[in-house]
DNA sequence: ACAAGGAAGTTGAGACCTCAAGTATTCCGC
DNA sequence: GCGGAATACTTGAGGTCTCAACTTCCTTGT
């Protein structure tokens, strides 16, 4: 039984049969699970030995320093970093114990929240993106021609959008 | 400061100048994170409700199915599910709590240890594949056309094999 | 033979993430 | 303008993953 394939013994198809994944399918299939995993990986392990910090915490500080006053709502930083209300929320609270990020109150909607990076953040940030990007251009642009760069980005974008 | 653009301040140079994403391939990698995530995480979620199990474990049931005997050794079980030895280790620890698999001596080479799949193990794969399947499907292979699942493996295959 | 070094696995501590539940506020239909 | 539903965010508990240290065993060079 592969993590696809179809299995040695079927088991009793409850509703619609299962469409296995033909040959082509599964090699894409575990290739990409493979690529994802090394590449996330290598990010993974590179911020957290050059910034001692995970990368979902690098996307957060990033997000920021790019948003008009350093400052976004939780709701929209959430999005953006593709990340759960808990798990930002978890995230800025251990980047506000490091004096990265701050918090404030939405001026409006009393029950939003804004987050703001603080100038230690963008320092943090800046000192860390040298890194970053180095080891992006390894893990990924390095390996790619024009071509495939833009079929990679085609496909992404079919894969993160809809339903 | 995006997730890889230049910095609107840029640092000091220690070394080499840094070669920043131009818009291009700022977009491919913003839109592969979101596809990594999003894929991943409906996958987590997916196996987590219908099987009670991480993608992570999945795999790892998934691989000994497949294997002669269902039984492999750690260090090869932790090459084909790209997981660290120690975070097989734990998994497998935790496999064994559930019924799911047991350990075994290796014949010839003693510091080594096979993990091999139950006959409840095996019953949990073959319950949890149809659904993951159709996971795979709908949030992959459904979206992309033939070309595009040919251009997913070559660049997957790239950004996998390699130093 | 034997010691040094490498390889295979395990373990414990700490960090991060998920899930579910909880509070506070705003939105919407009647 | 009121009550129920939806939204925004937080919190705590539990599970998984990482890192570093450790044990055991194989391998290699001399």
């Amino acid at each position: 039984m592969t993590d696809s394939a179809s299995p040695a013994a079927p088991a009793a198809e409850g509703g619609a049969a299962t469409r296995w994944l033909d040959a082509g399918e599964q090699r894409a299939w575990r290739a990409f699970l493979q690529a994802a995993a090394r590449v996330d990986d290598g990010l993974e392990r590179q911020l957290q030995r050059e910034a001692g910090m995970p990368h979902a915490y690098y996307q957060v500080l990033a997000m920021l320093s790019e948003a008009p006053g350093r400052t976004l709502r939780m709701s929209e930083l959430a999005g953006l970093t593709t990340s759960s209300a808990s798990r930002l929320s978890h995230a800025v609270a251990r980047l506000e114990e490091k004096g990265w990020v701050r918090r404030e109150k939405h001026p409006t909607d009393r029950r939003g929240a804004l987050a703001v990076l603080t100038d230690d953040g963008w320092a943090a940030v800046v000192a860390a993106a040298p890194g970053h990007v180095a080891a992006v251009r390894a893990a990924v642009f390095d390996r790619l021609d024009a071509a495939q760069v833009r079929q990679l980005r085609q496909i992404s974008e079919r894969l993160a959008d809809g339903p």
